[in-house]
DNA sequence: CTCGCTGCAAATACTTTGCAAAGGA
DNA sequence: TCCTTTGCAAAGTATTTGCAGCGAG
């Protein structure tokens, strides 16, 4: 954690940003919800409980910072807002998502799948591939068994 | 085209819904645009122009319907606004879509690259797979033969 | 002193909703 | 007539921006 917190502050200054206490509550507070994801306001109400004087637009603005470091990458699941997924150490692609389209759950897959179809991709239509975003909609393991009681 | 408008009629109907004026304007739209990935904002001002009759809300009603029966997907590139595109005839998945942070083309792929993928999805998670979104971010063709000259 | 950073409030952007009127079955 | 659909305006969300003040170097 404190180890997870240090290097992002050597990211930040390597640019010349630095890590103010508002920037670094809000880390930690994606840090201690790594498998949710946060919208800004969940992301703002979570660093009020512990930086009461916090303002919404400096959450925006810190969410926004470490999304151009990629430090954290800004998805969208289809409702209206932006959520924020803190990078796992060391991934190079973002990871996918599991939606449950009944029970709106969202699991994370950490195994990179697209290995083979980047390659596809970069050869046969020239595009050179930097980044994904994958996200699969379907019905989770949970949900399967309770439709079988219907 | 009028092939297509008939065959959405018919869905439409099925569901007891009518092709309106309006209604039929707008997918009249998305189908002479269904190279671009338009925002609502982009289709009202294209239907204005045959139509000028027509509200803003009743394109967001439209598209919200249109989208509920899968005649268009909603996707969303990261930019905050959402975009309609049209599935294609037969298309049981939602195709992929390539997003050059250049120059901000899209691209679409029609064929369908995750089958391999959606297998292991499937068994290695236990999740049934309904649909996906799959965009990737990096280069075009275009962009790269650009940055050559530097 | 300088300059980045912050909180607040206001502004903006996008989308949805309420409602009375219109129109087809 | 009944019920869906529409346009307009208003309301709602989500996010961004302007700006004065603060604070570390």
């Amino acid at each position: 954690m404190e180890n997870r917190i240090e290097k992002i502050k050597k990211q930040l200054h390597s640019q010349s940003y630095k890590l103010t206490p508002q920037r670094e509550a809000t880390v930690r507070v994606l840090l201690e919800h790594e498998e949710d994801h946060l919208s800004a306001e969940d992301v703002y109400l979570l660093v009020k409980e512990k930086s009461p004087e916090i303002g919404l637009a400096t959450v925006y603005r810190t969410l926004e910072l470490l999304s151009e470091l990629k430090v954290v990458d800004k998805i969208n699941f289809g409702d209206g807002v932006s959520r924020y997924d803190l990078r796992k150490e060391g991934a190079e692609h973002f990871h996918h998502h599991l939606v449950c389209v009944e029970c709106g759950s969202v699991k994370e897959i950490e195994e990179d799948l697209l290995g083979d179809v980047e390659k596809i991709v970069e050869s046969q239509w020239e595009f050179k591939v930097k980044d994904h975003r994958l996200t699969f909609h379907g019905i989770c393991k949970k949900c399967q068994s309770h439709d079988d009681d219907k």
